[in-house]
Formats: structure tokens, sequence, C-alpha cells
DNA sequence: ATTTTTATTGTGTTCGAGCACATTTTAACA
DNA sequence: TGTTAAAATGTGCTCGAACACAATAAAAAT
């Protein structure tokens, strides 16, 4: 038999001290309540107090009120601890990336999926790596298909192939997994949110840097190993990198561009130089400064001023020797821990899935590269 | 009664299929065990299995040996939800750092810690800031004996007198309250973890980024509005500056020193920097930049190479107008960040604290300092 | 008025770890 | 051999949320 009448405060005998204890509990200690205690302040059962916070419904008018009266009064923080102890579900998330076979870029991203694995072990999540073969479409298809067998709750991708990342993800958001993606942009109204940096402002940052580095003179972009126009990201590099002369250089500085495929590439830059005598700086678009390094060294009696990409191994040699100024990191490990953590939380912390995460573009040269290493 | 000579695969039915299932599970699957599964692998009560876990004693040699084959065999995790769910008592963490009314830099600081609170909410650990004022020691010992009071689990500070901090250390010390520090190191054997930047390596990267900037000339290391005798941050970066052209240098630089505290600042630079016409790069060795920017950006028609420290509103108008060519972004916030989870993660988590936890240190330019606040 | 149906509410169990306490086994001693 | 002490081991409760199910009250039907 339920009490009606029965006020939240009655409980409390009230007089000025009593009351005071109170309004110093609520609102400055922050008392941390449970249902059995909004049970008890609202005189029903911690069933009905369940079946209120989840509007599971079969609670009477009058019951409904009282609950709902002690909730606006007080901020009930529902116990994840125990939430999740209770749940037996098992949350999957999927991750596909490209292998580090051909690129050990893609390591450092597998590293922080590893992290964010380890950090959120204990709790009722399953992430498993999905790796693509990052010169085949068709091993991104096959790969996006097995995915899809595993009906994973979560799929995080790099969608490197544009045309086939757009199907995939149309796929996915038609059985209802949630898709998130990293490394590269791709707008789609199914994408749950991106995890990346901004190329534009990429691009500028090493403007900046060939300004300070040459003040003035013929800078040539260079794009290697990818097919330039599939690859939004050295596009929106070189946006940037134009942008910027454009507004600041103020016709100091001449830029060119030269894309070169894979092969042929040594003899062809080499080439490409000893045709522009001018070029006093080299903007590479991807990670392979070192390969550009490797040729501009043989002749150091001409300092080339030269801005690249991404910490590897390769490159830092470079960067140490001084043969490449300034590297810019992507923060590969972080993008993906990012995108991995983010969709943990959601499930099990219920968060927010924020749509754009722009990681800061960290500018490395001989003295702080060691630290981007923890 | 025990079944002693039960083996711990007893209970399959040893075929080839199911071994390899009982394989599978173990390695690949990763199954999650829990005490219980442990007690039934080995023939022995979970609670014996608790005390072998928590080395509590009163186990026999033949069952703590039969729970220990299982535990090599098997990688058991705790359920960290279980456990925190267990445990009533609840840490508390005291954080003590200046107040931002002097120096907005510490503004970030208190970001980073509300952001680990707030990431924490819903376990065990209360987090309390206590600000002190930056330029009084005895508020700095007043503030400590306030966090004394309220008897503490961890206390996080930023040790910025040198010998008051090291009394108040040796105080927590003797009490058993574990003491991490962050911002500023101090050496000191009863402190349990620094959280920032190598200031030596530091030092360098700016000697690296001057260098760039002149390629020769005169250099002015600019100390301002600290002790320099007391300030260690001030000495690390001098010393870590001229390392960096003792080695790379080579008679190209001449590095003068120039320490000034702040009343009389401003026209003692300008006669310097008047007394000595070939400085033409300068190395603020403080977040004061903006200052400095202020004097020589009214003589524009010499541009004299600037370096400082710090993403303060100030520096970053003079960052963009091109006066500041380079901040150093030392990430208060993430310091305090980390400082502040690595104790709380210490208590439910059971993490190891590091005792050193050095922060990468962010270059910034025009171009991408508005990335660093997300 | 009595039974049946429906609406509402309360109770008890589960999740896994931790710990107090009860129970059993073994060793020690008379 | 019987008794007692000591060591070893097992049992049962707790934490808070979730949910199945039992219990009760109110409404409807007979």
């Amino acid at each position: 038999m339920l009490e009606h009448n029965k006020n939240v405060f009655e409980h409390i005998k009230f007089n000025i001290f009593s009351y005071l204890i109170f309004i110093y509990i609520c609102f400055y200690m922050e008392k941390i309540y449970t249902i059995k205690d909004i049970a008890e302040l609202a005189g029903v059962s911690k069933g009905t107090v369940d079946r209120v916070l989840h509007k599971r419904g079969k609670v009477s008018q009058d019951a409904l009120d009282r609950v709902n009266e002690v909730l606006d009064k007080i901020d009930y923080q529902p116990n994840l601890m125990a939430r999740s102890l209770k749940k037996t579900q098992i949350y999957s998330i999927c991750v596909l990336l490209p292998d580090s076979k051909n690129d050990p870029y893609w390591q450092s991203c597998i590293d922080g999926i590893n992290e964010a694995k380890k950090e959120f072990k204990s709790f009722n999540v399953k992430v498993e790596i999905f790796l693509f073969d990052a010169t085949s479409t068709v091993s991104f298809v096959e790969t996006n298909k097995a995915v899809l067998a595993a009906s994973p709750d979560a799929v995080l991708l790099v969608p490197l192939f544009h045309k086939e990342a757009n199907e995939a993800i149309e796929t996915y958001n038609s059985k209802g997994i949630i898709t998130s993606i990293f490394n590269n942009q791709l707008k789609s109204s199914s994408i749950k949110s991106f995890v990346g940096q901004d190329l534009f402002q990429s691009g500028r940052i090493a403007a900046r840097l060939l300004e300070l580095l040459l003040q003035k003179g013929t800078i040539a972009i260079v794009h290697i190993d990818e097919d330039y126009e599939n690859a939004i990201h050295m596009q929106e590099k070189e946006k940037g990198f134009r942008d910027y002369f454009d507004q600041s250089g103020k016709g100091k500085f001449d830029i060119k561009t030269f894309k070169v495929k894979h092969p042929q590439f040594k003899t062809t830059l080499k080439e490409y130089l000893e045709a522009n005598p001018t070029i006093e700086g080299l903007f590479v678009t991807t990670s392979k400064a070192y390969q550009v390094a490797k040729i501009i060294a043989k002749n150091p009696e001409k300092k080339i001023a030269l801005v690249g990409y991404d910490l590897l191994e390769n490159n830092l040699e470079y960067l140490n020797n001084k043969t490449i100024d300034f590297l810019i990191h992507q923060n590969p490990k972080r993008q993906a821990y990012l995108g991995t953590t983010s969709l943990i939380e959601h499930f099990i912390f219920e968060k927010e899935i924020s749509a754009e995460k722009l990681l800061p573009i960290d500018i490395i040269n001989t003295e702080n590269a060691k630290d981007y290493f923890l």
C-alpha cells in the first residue's frame, strides 16, 4: 500500500539546520543518488523508478508525478559500472585500414587502435581490425564484405577509395551500422564522424614554413606515388599551399607542380630539377619525402629547402642530417585512437559522437621529432 | 572435499576437436575469465582464488600451485566494473596550482583538470582544485595547509617555489599521501611522478628555429619577469639553447643573455636593443614574448626574428602579424590532464604511475595555432 | 457479491569482485 | 584416541542497475 500524500522532504524533520544540510548535500556535495534513493524519496519501489527512467509505462499518473518531482530536484547519474556489469551485450566494432606492407604509416594507426582496445579491455566491447591492400580496390571491397559478415555494431574505416567507400558506407547505413571514418575526409550524410586533419590548412603550414626558409624564389609541389585525380588529400594540400602564397607571397614566389608515379620516379625528378635550376624549395605532399631527399642529398653544394609529411624512419634520417627541413606530423596513431574510442564510449557511456574531430597539425624539426614517440 | 588430482583440462572430453576449440577460446577469442571460472578450472572455491590473487595467505601450497597453473595458462583480467562497484571508498585528489589572475596560462591547466574530472565523473574519485597566488610563497604554504586539512589520498601540484614545495612534498610523503608534480621539474625522491616537458630540449628547439630564420648573426636570450636564479626553467632553456649552437652554429652565431624584471622592463629592453644594433634574433624564455613584440613592432623596417612560449591571446596577436615568428607550446592543458588522470587511474584501475611523462614540444606558427584549441 | 481481467507495484535474482564469516580439514597436544 | 588449536577452504552477502516475475490493487465482467 502506497502512502500517497507523502512529501519528498517529509522524512526529514523540518528545522533550519536539517534543511541547510539537505541543501548542502544536494548542491555542494553533489551526492550520488541511486535508484533506491529515488524510490525512497518518492515513496515508491525501485521497480517503479526503473520503469519511469526507461519509460517502460505501466506506471500510474500519481507515481509518475512523484518520481519526476524527485528527478527534477536531484541530478541523477546512473552508475555506469553497475549498468555495464549487468549488461551482457557485447558491442562489436570493426576497423578497416590498409595493411602496412607497402606503407609503414598504417602501423601507427594499428598501434592507436590497440591502445584503445587495451584501455577498454574490461568493458563489453570487441574491436576487430581488418586490413586491406591499399593498392587494390578489389581488396577493399572484399574486406568490407568480411566486415559485413561479422555484422558489427559500428565500423571505423579509412575511405581510401572514394567510390567504393561511399558504397560500403551506404550499405552499413542501411543495416543500421554506425560508420565513422578517419585519415581522409569523405562527404556523406551517412557518416557519423570524421577524425583527421584539415588538409587545406596543412598545405598552408607547409607554405608558411617554406616562406620562412626561402624568403623568395621558385618552389615545386611534388606529388609522388599516388593517382593525383583520386587522391583528394594531395589536392587539398596543394590548394592550401597555393592559397597561402596567393595571399601572402605577393609575387615573391613562383609555385610549380610536379606529379610522378613511382617506377620512373627517380630519374624523372632528377631531370626535372636539372631542367628547372631555379627551384630552391620542394613540398612533398606524401610521406615519401625521403625518396626526394635521397636525390637532392647527392648535390649538397646546392641546398634545396624540403618539407614533407610523416615521421617515418626514412624521413627522420634525412630530417636529422638536415636534408629535410620540416616534417608535418599527421598524428595517425591519435587519429585511429580517437576514432576508436569515440565509438567505444558511445556504446558504453552513451557519449555523443562529434561529427568532426580535427587534430592539431604538428610541425616537426630535428629537435622535437623524438618527443612524438611516447 | 577437494579433488586433488584433477587436471585443468580434465573437464573437457579430450579429443582433437575440443582441444582445438579450447586453444581457440584461450588465444584467439581472448575469452574473458572470471574468478568463478578460475575456481572451477583449478578445482577450488572462489574464495581461495581471491586469496591467491590478493596474496592474502591462508592457502595451502597445493591449492596455490593449482590456481597459479590456471593463471599462467589464461590471461585473467579482473572486471573493473565489478571491482569499482564493490569498492565504496571514495578516493580524494587535490590539485594545487596558481590562480589565473596574473597569468592566463593557468586557466588551461584548470580546463585540463576539469576535463579529467568530467571523464571520470562516475567513478569513486573526487578531484578538488586549490589555487594559490603565484607571487606569494605565503599563499602557497597556506594553500598546502588547507590541502593537508582535507587529508586527500593524492596531491598534484605545481612546485613553483623550490624550497616551500619541497617542504610540502615531504609533509605529504610522511603522511602517506602520494604526490605528483607538473609544469616544472623538482628533484625529490618523495615525488611519485612528473608531467611536463624537457626544457633543455625546448631551448634547443628554439635555437634550431632561430638558426633557420637567420642563418647567422647575433641572438639575445631574454629572461623576463622572473627571478632567474630561482627559475630553473629559464636556466634549462638557456642551457639547451646554447648547447645547440655550441654543436651546430660553429661560430656563425653570437649568443647574448639579457635579464630584466618587470617594472623597468620596456625602457631597459629598448636601450639594450639600441646599444646592440647587431641583434637580429630574440629568444624569450617566458610567456611574455608579446611584451617584447610590442617594442620591436614599433621599428618595422628592422625585422628581428622572435621566438617565445605559450599560446596566450597576446602572443597570438603578434604571431599573426608575424612579429613573433614561432611560439613553443608547453601544452599546459594536457600536462594537467595527464597529471590528474594518471592519479585517478592509479586508484581505480591500479595502473602504475610513470615517474616521468615528457610531452611533445609543439612548434606553433601562424598557420597551425588555432588547431591547438579543441 | 464473486470471479476474472487488467493495471500497477513490489520483490528477488543476476552481473563479478571483494571480503567477512562459517565450515571443514589438518596438525598439535594430552 | 579424543580434544583443541590452527590452518585452510567454502559460503554468502554487498555494491547499483536491469529486468523477470510475483504480488497486490483496482476495474470490469459475470
